[in-house]
DNA sequence: CCTTATTTGTTCAAATTTCAAGGAGGGGCC
DNA sequence: GGCCCCTCCTTGAAATTTGAACAAATAAGG
């Protein structure tokens, strides 16, 4: 007595629920926990963090803003103040882009990638810890596949020209 | 080579690597997804939706502020300043408690209930559609699984006392 | 060329979150 | 009672995020 009612409001089932709740819990809890982590080691939060590590695997380490934005999954909005935020610190660096005159690239400095290498290892042990070290191997698995699934679910992934889940 | 050295920092496999993204993107992308279905159909980001959620589920809809903090995974501090705009929606009441003068409780109102009621079942639809129409009846069980086994790393599931996790 | 959309990135204000105190009450102990 | 320590919750300021609006530049069509 849980689960439909013809075409009206369907519920979750208890398992549904209970595994949506631990979901829930698990990624607060996570969360809080990296930037926690990140912010008293690396003097900033995860999301920040990642815009670092998003720059670094980019070719010359330099990102148009909106590529950059499309990659960490956030607004450009919000892109626009942490770049800012990070340029302060001198880890990040806006260059134009010759081609388009309303472009901006953000650039990882080499201050900014020094950061990263000397706080890399220490983030990644949290995760490590947190996650892979409590799972089984299947489960590790499980968990690729399964958030690849609800990811791309998210996100139209032949997206590129359209985004809508930008704003 | 890409392992292990030793006792040094440990990096991550190739394709824990990819777990660990495709995590990242998945929770960054439904975070956001809730966030904005809620905040259109019900005024108020995830979080705050949770904690009526949370209320309407205690005993007379009641529950004491630090209690309210723990089951919803943030910080008193956080909490106080939801109740605070909840209240000003007319959702959530604060009461004194009669054997502490320092407590207080948050109570569900009738008009947060209704809330609550009127807006669930949309919300519920963005879970399911998000998540559990995408997988498979295994990968719904692992999901539950893997999510309780990380939450339960993130917090010491023996505490009540001691909450280091609540700063 | 000109006009009209679209795209790019920023900015402002409001909302939310974090972090460091702080006020007040409770409880143990002498 | 008096003292000390801990808990409960709040507060204020700074940091971050959101959402709407905007200027500039480009692309598309005629």
């Amino acid at each position: 007595m849980n689960t439909a009612s013809a075409d009206g409001p369907r519920w979750l089932t208890d398992e549904e629920q209970r595994t949506w709740r631990a979901y829930v819990h698990a990624s607060t809890l996570l969360e809080d926990h990296l930037d926690r982590q990140l912010q008293r080691d690396a003097g900033m939060p995860h999301v920040y963090y990642h815009l670092l590590v998003v720059l670094s695997e980019a070719p010359h380490r330099r990102l148009r803003m909106t590529e950059l934005a499309m990659r960490a999954k956030i607004t450009r909005s919000r892109l626009s103040h942490a770049v800012a935020r990070l340029e302060k610190n001198g880890w990040v660096r806006r260059e134009d882009c010759p081609s388009d005159k309303r472009g901006q690239f953000a650039v990882l400095t080499d201050q900014g990638h020094e950061v990263l290498t000397q706080t890399a290892p220490g983030h990644v042990r949290a995760v490590r810890q947190a996650i892979f070290e409590r799972l089984s191997p299947q489960q590790r698995e499980s968990l690729g596949e399964i958030m690849e699934i609800i990811a791309e679910g998210l996100q139209p992934k032949d997206a590129g020209a359209d985004l809508p889940w930008l704003r």
